[in-house]
DNA sequence: GGATCTTCTGGCAACGCTGTCATCGCCTTT
DNA sequence: AAAGGCGATGACAGCGTTGCCAGAAGATCC
């Protein structure tokens, strides 16, 4: 910067406050810096800022990990409008039991981050209270938290739109499959299955814990043994209702082996509107991730900016059924 | 850190050594302190250390886009390795051209990271004189870079080795498919799109460029047309070669739509082994994307601790034909 | 027993910026 | 024409660390 100085004839003051935007610099004179600063392609060292202003410039995000489609698009999402705010992205994201325990032991967003929001986990009480010591700015994506702003859909009334959907099918026999999974989606997975029921409930059809499986991993190869497990029940489902696309996909895998037609004989149904939910024709419940992410962007900008009532603001966006081939009405006497 | 200095008792210089882990501390002195820290769940700001030792502990790492399987996954490979590193991971998307000249004219990257690995990305040559005069350490990864570190697989080879599958099943007329996309990934595209010709050069096979064909966009509907114009022609192909799974994917769906019966009449043939390719039964070429995110790691930790010869090492890393069922010899009297 | 090492610890400047205050012209007001 | 106000700029301290040097205390040697 004070090389930006010298070359502009100024002081560094002057330097500080023309790209910072302030507006007690004259025309000229802030003509002249950012030529300097251009020529030089200066960077500011956000290090040093930080150090007097206290603020990052950087948002930290902790997710369960990168691979599935919601987190990554809703990074995505997230992106832009970072971007915009100038800020930078800061991706912490905990794979397995040991990074968990160690991002919560060593909590290295501390002081790096303006904000950080946590994604799609489900947390202890001991790491929720962890995260409340941090003394930051926090913003929960897709998972409701009392006390703290949050962005998510309503999952349990997605799920039971979704098995209303099937249930005005005709269908009567629907099971639901979630992930045994211990990362991830926990708070959105008892939700949905809580809207489920609730549908099955409304309708006046009887819970049947037979038609409501955990199957195992991610990547596992659990699908089929479920699949057979529910195919060869005394009253077999007619529908299958995936927590998740992702878990559909494998679900349409098992059925195609197990040479089960899709429609025909069993309608499934996902929820997240996957891109390739459309290339596969599943019927899902899209959910914004897009939105969802820039969303919680914003939020954490009115946390970080202390605007009134930030602090405990609960945004709820929409799902929307998308019916694609997956699903139709139940094999005639059934 | 000075609260942490009075509660042990010791001066500010102690604790920075103590936490920094050298050696010349002795136990006793090292225990209290390390005790005070705990108690006080004090974080050090890096902010500061950068400051003074130049080093900021975090890894820039600059994508087309958050959204594909190769992306995703290689991003997944590095997080480890950073966090092993005790490195910070600092994520720059850059979705559009906007957003793209907005990076390379303002380098947010620069004195703000300790390395930037590049993935993915097709640079013009004053993008890639920009980053040169960044001044910082470069890796490239998932693309070769003259004078630079870089991670990558061969693609040619790969492709070489795919086409010859398929020539070995029997197939003569084969067409490959790859995006017209701008962003992303024109150096392997390129380079698959050359294996490929040599494999039907190696085999006696004439080039014919009504089979090679450029879909426009990720998510657009081009895909149905291109399928339209191949099986028209008057030798149509026996197999499609995509340039990525992703792309194999709405391949195969605009062939079950149109009632191409995959492998009956045409086979089809991906590069990369995204997880759904297992799941739909994809032949395709694997590419080791959480191993090229790892080794990048490695590589951009040689190159910040100068290790000799890092700064321009090349590493390749393996590819592995798979094949699945949508690979199979060409129908009869073809 | 004094000189010389060794081991450990403290003091202090410096890193690159920002915020505050002081200063300097120039314009307006009476 | 003097007083006051205002807009633009510079000087300087200080943010929380680290690196360097000095120094204290104890160990070793002749």
């Amino acid at each position: 910067m004070a090389d930006v100085a010298q070359r502009a004839g100024v002081s560094v003051s002057t330097v500080s406050r023309t790209l910072r935007g302030l507006s007690t610099v004259s025309d000229t004179t802030r003509a002249r810096v950012e030529a300097a600063a251009r020529e030089l392609s200066f960077a500011i060292t956000r290090s040093a800022s930080s150090l007097v202003t206290g603020r990052t410039g950087r948002v930290a995000v902790l997710l369960p990990h990168l691979e599935s489609w919601f987190l990554s698009a809703t990074l995505s999402g997230m992106a832009p409008a970072l971007r915009e705010a100038g800020l930078d992205l800061l991706v912490y994201s905990v794979a397995d039991v040991r990074e968990r325990a160690d991002f919560f032991d060593r909590l290295p967003a501390r002081r790096n981050a303006d904000a950080l929001l946590v994604v799609s986990f489900a947390l202890t009480p001991a790491e929720r209270a962890r995260l409340d010591d941090l003394g930051m700015p926090l913003v929960f994506v897709s998972q409701h938290a009392e006390g703290r702003p949050s962005v998510y859909v309503d999952d349990a009334d997605a799920a039971l739109r979704g098995t209303r959907h099937l249930i005005n099918l005709g269908h009567r026999r629907i099971a639901f499959l979630q992930t045994s999974d211990e990362t991830g989606f926990a708070w959105s997975s008892k939700n949905r299955l809580a809207g489920h029921l609730r549908a099955l409930a409304d309708a006046g059809l009887e819970r049947d814990d037979a038609l409501i499986m955990s199957v195992p991993g991610w990547k596992g190869s659990g699908m089929g043994a479920a699949v057979g497990r529910l195919l060869s029940l005394q009253e077999p489902p007619t529908a299958l209702f995936a927590e998740t696309d992702d878990f559909a996909f494998r679900l349409l895998a098992a059925l195609r082996e197990a040479n089960v037609p899709v429609p025909g004989r069993v309608s499934v149904m996902g929820f997240d509107d996957h891109v390739m939910a459309g290339v596969l024709g599943l019927t899902t419940l899209a959910q914004p991730a897009a939105d969802i992410g820039r969303t919680a962007v914003h939020l954490a900008r009115s946390v970080i900016d202390d605007v009134d009532g930030a602090h405990e603001r609960h945004i709820v966006l929409p799902t929307e059924l998308v019916p694609r081939g997956s699903t139709a009405p139940p094999p005639a006497g059934s």
